[in-house]
DNA sequence: AAACAAGTCAACCGCCTGTAG
DNA sequence: ACTACAGGCGGTTGACTTGTT
């Protein structure tokens, strides 16, 4: 006994989606919004699951959507994200404005994967082919916290453990990886943070731990709690070493976390 | 021109997570 | 605390296109 389907496939179209079921989708949620893909078929006309229809939405139909060729620019913001994250493509998308997660996975599979291997490089590991397993760098980041709700003693201990590397991947560690040690406590803002957020929009080399991780407006938002607007691209809370993102993406100064929501 | 192989990408599947009741 | 459900995600599939023999 598996889980139950998500609707009633007997009368579900499959396969690729017609003119008329694309604008039968855009016309529905042109008009009430995307949301409540279960219902969403059935309201709209469309003999398709719900979750076909988000997926037909989110990764075709969306105005938003770049489309085309995937810039030089791109494919090595991708490769450094993929290095950080992983298979996490859905984070990966949201630092990439008008890509979609499915597009990304299916250009990393396709394309990117081939030229790091023919770059020597492994592309699970991000490392040299040939490099021998005893330089291996291992990084561990490790988030601890006693409760979700308590501010006052939640603390996050974010660790990361370098061991020795080559002397190549050394020289990149220093570029794009500032050492991180880092113990973090969120904590309601004091007098002194304070300060420092009503600075918010000129200052903008640090940023409240939510907002960092592209969570917005939530309970946990510093922000939001001291001036009510929540961070966009504000940035408060924790330091980020100049250039930096806190993913140790170079940055050009002025940081833009909103492409990283959490969809 | 036909057959086959390789590449591409939209779509599906099933699992996981968050949340409401 | 538990259950059911909806939404989200990553892995995989398969139809279609392009390249090669």
């Amino acid at each position: 006994m598996g889980r139950s389907p998500c609707c009633e496939k007997a009368h579900t179209n499959k396969g690729a989606w017609t003119k008329e079921e694309d604008e039968r989708l855009i016309t529905y949620i042109r008009a009430h919004g995307e949301g409540c893909w279960r219902s969403l078929p059935k309201a709209a006309g469309l003999l398709r699951c719900g979750k076909s229809c988000r997926l037909r939405w989110i990764n075709y139909l969306r105005p938003d959507l770049k489309r085309g060729n995937f810039t030089e620019e791109e494919d090595e913001l991708i490769i450094k994200l993929h290095s950080l994250l992983g298979n996490k493509w859905s984070l990966i998308a949201g630092r990439l404005p008008g890509r979609t997660d499915n597009e990304i996975k299916n250009y990393w599979n396709t394309h990117i994967r081939r030229k790091l291997l023919s770059r020597g490089i492994d592309p699970t590991k991000h490392r040299s082919i040939n490099e021998p397993t005893s330089t291996q760098k291992v990084t561990t980041i490790s988030f601890a916290g006693d409760s979700k709700d308590d501010y006052q003693d939640q603390k996050i201990n974010i660790k990361v453990e370098s061991v020795e590397m080559n002397k190549e991947d050394n020289e990149i560690q220093e570029k794009c990886l500032p050492d991180l040690n880092l113990e973090l406590r969120i904590s309601p803002p004091h007098h002194q943070q304070n300060q420092q957020m009503d600075h918010h929009h000129q200052r903008s080399n640090s940023v409240c731990f939510t907002c960092s991780l592209g969570i917005q407006n939530s309970k946990d938002c510093s922000c939001s709690k001291t001036n009510g607007n929540g961070c966009s691209n504000n940035i408060v809370g924790m330091n980020i070493i100049a250039g930096y993102d806190f993913l140790g993406l170079k940055t050009n100064g002025l940081l833009d976390y909103r492409t990283l929501e959490t969809k």
